[in-house]
DNA sequence: CGAAAATTTGATCGAAGTCAATCATTGTGG
DNA sequence: CCACAATGATTGACTTCGATCAAATTTTCG
């Protein structure tokens, strides 16, 4: 199966992993084979794992005065958890659902420990990939202070350039902080031009 | 001197440390006294510094068509630095300033990474950091989504409740995303109820 | 005290939100 | 496999919040 590609390539995307550590992951993941629609993790829950997306894609999402507001997309090699619940424990304020038929590697938090209490590369792993969120966030913060709405519509496209194929116009709409109408009248003027 | 009270906020606010690990990390460290309106990083500077704050405030700020943009405060027990440069190792786009006199703690990555090679305990630290890092940033995004000016004055208030009297209202204003003139009428409107 | 910086206040304008209706696309069950 | 819901996207009319420009006032500090 693919499982081994996909830890070939946290190992290289990430951060370099001992073929030893690399097989003791393998060992300590489960391979999930999910269809769309399907929800990884509920608002209320006490979520301990993290999903890599070997093929498909995934967003979170909560909801604010009862509206559904995205949160986080991510797509092939990109890892998804509810970060407040799995760091720190507590009740998941989003949800997680799957947006694609997807194959998913789910890792859990007590894994993650026991391989990072074993495993030095694997320790410093799970600390890159938080760096790496973090200064994804930081990127994401200053691209919405002060930005038009057209101008932060680009910003997403500069990063996922055919995000418009795969999610739809609502969750980008809503990731970005604009309304549907707003972006669908920015995307008639671009098209315009 | 309180930087061995410093050192000891430290390991109780973000993860314990052996005390062998404490005196090591009082070898690796420098405390720094300094002025208001110091500036610690320049943009376009390296810095591979990351300061912990005794005493006093500091921020982060960047330039966006020649505004001043803050893009983070810090206060005692806090950490700051540029992020971008200190786990890149690229140019800083940010300025980091120090808006009271202040004590500072520094420690430079290379002490970092020494010392989170030597001392489990000390990884495990400096992981933590980033971790609260990263969730204050998801809190900050979700914030900034769909609120109005007045909802993310009072948010900022929530988490920071007498920023107002430490940090500028055009800085204030800046990090939240509104103009100087825009906070002044919400905190006058504020003032009348 | 006086200059510079910070804040307040006012008037005007425009970008984007809201509400509402229509059009397009997708997917499901008969 | 088609029909028709259900969902998603477009378009229009209207409104509002907050930006901009400009000036006055207050505070800070050398």
């Amino acid at each position: 199966m693919d499982i081994k590609k996909a830890i070939e390539i946290i190992s290289n995307q990430y951060s370099l992993l001992t073929s030893e550590c690399k097989s003791e992951l393998l060992n300590n993941s489960k391979i999930l084979v999910l269809e769309k629609g399907t929800t990884l993790v509920r608002e209320g829950q006490y979520s301990d794992k993290t999903f890599f997306i070997i093929n498909g894609c995934a967003r979170a999402f909560y909801l604010k005065d009862g509206k559904d507001i995205s949160d986080w997309f991510a797509f092939e090699n990109d890892f998804i958890s509810s970060i407040n619940s799995f760091f720190l424990n507590i009740p998941s304020p989003h949800y997680i659902e799957l947006l694609e038929d997807s194959v998913l590697l789910e890792i859990s938090r007590e894994n993650v420990e026991k391989l990072a209490n074993t495993y030095r590369d694997f320790e410093r792993l799970s600390k890159v990939i938080v760096i790496k969120t973090m200064l994804m966030q930081q990127e994401r913060i200053s691209s919405m202070q002060f930005h038009s709405a057209e101008q932060k519509y680009e910003n997403v496209l500069s990063i996922h350039p055919n995000i418009s194929q795969r999610i739809s116009l609502t969750h980008i709409a809503s990731y970005i902080g604009i309304t549907l109408e707003t972006l669908s009248r920015i995307r008639k003027r671009q098209s315009r031009i």
